[in-house]
DNA sequence: CTTGACCCTGACGCGGCGTCAGGCTGTGCA
DNA sequence: TGCACAGCCTGACGCCGCGTCAGGGTCAAG
């Protein structure tokens, strides 16, 4: 098939498949004598990939990586559970404004914080790659998502309050000079394990060791607890990864 | 509201409230005596527009005219509508996918133009914004409203009532074996289509034509159709196309 | 009075194409 | 057999929506 015939079938255009080609994202398989694009079923095939993820919001550098990493089959998972999670957020937005017109009717309006409630946070366009990237496929992921679905505002206060009481009492065990592979401090570890498991998903001591590593690894985690105290985010690794241990012994 | 403090509320950065400001998208409303930017409730509520706008696929120069040109009952509506719309299409590309992973299962492939079918003829991510323009402000759908404002209980039964009468003498044509391309079923579907004049909005073959591809691109109508007989969708979808090329011949 | 977080205004860069320009190719029909 | 006209080619420039420095003021806490 030439590009034009390809661009019409696919719904992009003309040029669209000229820069795929160029970045070499998506190369004709061939070129006719006089240098017309070739385009076989396989190519069709990898441009359906290309679009679908393109619509999920990832840049096409990503695509390509994505696209030449996984199998079919798990094309198919990914892109399925990436479109679930964006039929839920869409869902959500919808229920909000359903909910800001009910506000309207009933003659109240609602705050600023409710009303971007539903932006917060998120960069929403890139939202489905971020996420992707990092926790990909886990079960955990699925299932905290699922369960944080059905909070309400009150689960979430409560949640971040205790959150929080937990990090201030670790903030004072490390100010006190509490060694993190000691028994106090892993007892600390411990019981944020079982707040996950309460809050967000089953967290079996061997992933939450891969989460205490995190903590140091990654600047966003790190940042939240370093601002605590100065420290903290390595201590709080190190009293992790001990409890861990402790575990499964 | 400073800057900052604006951008982590509605989840956005520091930079893209400069350039909003820039291009006259957003001005905050106030300046410091040391030219700092200063947001006032209203500038919220404002940003929270342009962002669901945004998000919703619009260029920022014509988020500005939307929101210029519309007051806030009529935002929500539109935004709204929107957003049902971009679930259904979501709704429809997890369809696609899991209609491949069945046919995966069952080990046969789909052809590339049923593969490329949810991407055909739009382009996806202005696909709102496209929407928006054919079908938004459309007479049809503002005399539609207007004329169903005005009418009674009485009138709704009598008019559901002729829909069910309708629907009913198409079914019973698709199971007596009558195809939707031929002129008995045409006939229904030019009922149909006065049906639809008298009771709502002026339907000229054209409208109908689109309505008719609705039928089976939207599940619920999908849904109403398939509930009275299996098929029917398919086949009053059909009957009302073959109908509107008849009438425009 | 300093330090560090926060704010300002340029200015440049980048991704993902749209849109010419200038020229070759392929084909229906006169 | 020639030609008109659609379709393809390769540059090259432009645009939008910011990200990302650079260079420099501001404000609150200690």
């Amino acid at each position: 098939m030439n590009v034009g015939e390809v661009a019409a079938l696919a719904g992009v255009t003309v040029r669209t498949l000229h820069h795929y080609d160029r970045i070499g994202l998506l190369s004709p398989s061939g070129r006719s004598t006089s240098g017309y694009r070739q385009y076989s079923p396989a190519d069709l095939d990898r441009l359906h990939q290309v679009l679908v993820y393109r619509e999920l919001g990832f840049p096409l550098e990503e695509v390509a990586t994505l696209i030449e990493a996984s199998d079919p089959a798990e094309h198919l998972r990914r892109q399925h559970r990436l479109l679930r999670d964006r039929l839920e957020r869409t869902r959500a937005m919808v229920a909000a404004v359903e909910k800001e017109m009910e506000a309207r009717a009933m003659g109240i309006s609602l705050s600023p914080e409710e009303r971007f409630e539903i932006f917060g946070e998120h960069d929403p366009e890139r939202y489905e790659a971020e996420v992707e990237e990092r926790w990909g496929d886990t079960e955990a992921y699925a299932q905290s998502r699922r369960r944080t679905a059905a909070y309400t505002k009150e689960d979430w206060v409560r949640i971040t309050a205790e959150g929080e009481d937990l990090m201030q009492r670790m903030a004072t065990a490390l100010r006190a000079g509490v060694a993190p592979d000691t028994a106090p401090a892993m007892d600390l570890a411990e019981e944020h394990r079982q707040q996950i498991g309460r809050d967000f998903y089953d967290c079996p001591p061997e992933l939450h060791a891969a989460l205490g590593r995190m903590y140091v690894e990654d600047e966003r985690f790190t940042a939240t607890y370093e601002a605590v105290a100065p420290g903290l985010a390595q201590w709080v690794s190190t009293a992790v990864q001990a409890n861990a241990a402790r575990q499964e012994a």
